[in-house]
DNA sequence: ATAGAATTTCAGCCGAATTTCAGCAATTTG
DNA sequence: CAAATTGCTGAAATTCGGCTGAAATTCTAT
């Protein structure tokens, strides 16, 4: 579980982070809006935490810029500004939830537990076809076959569940999973996938990863019936 | 989009119903907790709105039920009470949004469209005649048939889906499908016209793709026997 | 240090997507 | 009608991204 944190306040930024990883979060943080947008729109994240003011671009800009990249990562947005303008400016331009400045950690914590429930992101195991990955034992389970998933195997396999049958690039895999600039090429993504669909044959998945040229990787249920 | 109002003081239940039917949703109301959680669990609504403090059953209490019966509607939550702890526990018993009265109709409004926007499922879809095309998949759709595009191909279709029975020269596909100045000639988009046809029939579609001589090519739906 | 697992590197192969081309069909023009 | 132009089509050729197996390297736990 991802969490990308925007707020130049580095006090306020640093606690949240630490507040986040106890909890179980990965958690990147950067400090203003320019970064800000450059990482959100890489789109490997699961939830971001906006700040509204910032230098260069503010909280909505951002939002509105991610929005804009077709990029649907639910937006918590955070403000020492209560009006009423503010919070329909920030709801309008793409957040999804509006919280205060000052907050209570509790509350951050239920309402980040509240977007990603929404989400959708699996908690405990993700299912596609006949086939499901047990997070607390990164093991592919088909039936009565299992196999273990190496980590780096486990972090594309959930990335592929997560977003299903919609189209996933190299890029973004890469980005997720061997982090933002790494040396990282686009044949490694490949090889994982040949091992993963290994994998998935020997346990009997009926799931299929698919390759689109050029765009990148998605699932499907193996059944193609459909011809002339 | 169908929304349910679950708030016992008739006078505000009656004016957020009025606002929102002004905004063309379709609203139905009731005025306690018990009528609230029967409603809701039918599971047919896009959102509901749940007032906390309500006669037989209060707000958190109707939201955990609906929740428990796995039904996963949104759920904004409004009440009198801004405590801390109220927010925290309508959250933690499965509300998506709390809102504190009084609120203004149009943080209402930009809560709504907030959630609405992260329920919708994006399905992009262009139609015509009796045939789709799935932008995510990239797949020509006619009833149960389906047929995979290449790149190329999904370009052009969906190019001449956009301008339909408007005309679309030669020129105009190229500059856009193989960029401003590339190498391609016209006998390119022919060949690829050709490979659409032989899809659009392999999945009985009555689109066709028709030439006029040194114009270029629109679309029209295929008027069966209507001869002299 | 050592075995075993995980990851990286790489060269060659494969096949879908695209391009090329030659010949035929249809339409227009004189 | 014949000539000229434009569009259609199938087949062959080419290209390029993705796939693979094997070897090399790095990491991890004992």
């Amino acid at each position: 579980m991802k969490i990308l944190i925007v707020e130049d306040e580095r006090h306020l930024a640093d606690s949240m982070q630490a507040l986040l990883r106890s909890k179980g979060f990965e958690v990147e943080a950067v400090y203003d809006g320019e970064d800000g947008a450059q990482y959100a729109e890489l789109g490997i994240y699961d939830l971001l935490i906006l700040d509204v003011m910032m230098p260069k671009i503010n909280g909505y800009d951002v939002a509105r810029m991610v929005r804009k990249q077709h990029c649907n990562t639910p937006i918590l947005m955070l403000t020492a500004k209560s009006e009423l303008e503010d919070r329909i400016e920030g709801l309008n331009a793409g957040a999804d939830y509006y919280l205060t400045k000052p907050f209570d950690s509790r509350e951050l914590l239920a309402c980040i537990n509240a977007m990603l429930r929404r989400q959708g992101t699996q908690v405990n195991d993700m299912f596609f076809g006949n086939t499901h990955l047990d997070l607390s034992t990164c093991k592919l389970v088909c039936g009565e076959n299992s196999i273990r998933l190496s980590p780096k195997e486990f972090d594309i396999m959930r990335f592929l569940l997560q977003t299903g049958e919609k189209n996933l690039s190299k890029e973004t895999i890469l980005a997720r999973v061997w982090g933002y600039n790494s040396e990282a090429v686009g044949n490694h993504v490949e090889v994982f996938v040949g091992f993963l669909r290994k994998k998935l044959k020997a346990i009997g998945s009926n799931i299929c990863i698919e390759a689109r040229r050029n765009l990148g990787y998605h699932l499907e249920v193996e059944a193609d019936a459909e011809e002339t």
